[in-house]
DNA sequence: CCAATAGTTCGACGCTTATCTAAACGTCGA
DNA sequence: TCGACGTTTAGATAAGCGTCGAACTATTGG
């Protein structure tokens, strides 16, 4: 399977980050998405936040490796991960 | 199936409870259990925890629905529901 | 009935973190 | 080049939460 590999340490911060709902929701909204990939706008738009604080998410979500960002001139990309987020429901499931 | 139903608020709660590595130490004690249930002096032994720090984590636990705790005599005997956790799974797999 | 033991409750302390406003930075179109 | 727009950073505030010690309750054994 070439899965992803989690340390311990990688779980505790990706467990810390789920335990807010509002960076459940833009992962959800990001797994919704067809690509599973939206502009940093779009999901503005969708949950209503000012731009620092979704900055502050997107950077947490990034930092436990669950979504990936790219810059495209003045927009962001953001991708969801799911292999790594089912790298960590694969640990837990194994309690 | 006839499986464990969630709402949003319950999968909040479990997120929250889960974002403390102590907490999920517990859950892996419980699980390692034969019967998946211990006493609390035992969990105890195992993390090293003054008594009110577990009392309250057992707390947590149960709030969130993934222990179930019950006194014998002057003992208690933690058990871990794992249709719960497995459900909280399964909602974190639909992203 | 008393002492010891298991677990709980309470209050306080300290750390982490979510959130906002305001200012800054970078990029693009006019 | 200038101004508008998307995103970031900094600083401040406030709330949440883990942790502990100490006092409390309850149960068991002597």
């Amino acid at each position: 399977m070439a899965s992803v590999k989690l340390t311990a340490k990688d779980c505790e911060r990706i467990a810390r980050v789920l335990a807010e709902p509002r960076r459940v929701d833009i992962l959800r909204d990001l797994g919704a998405s067809p690509k599973g990939e939206m502009a940093c706008a779009a999901l503005r738009a969708k949950n209503e936040i000012t731009p620092a604080t979704l900055s502050h998410h997107l950077k947490e979500l990034e930092n436990a490796g669950l979504v990936d960002t790219e810059m495209d001139g003045k927009f962001m990309r953001v991708t969801l991960k799911r292999p790594v987020l089912k790298a960590y429901l694969d640990h837990l499931g194994k309690i």
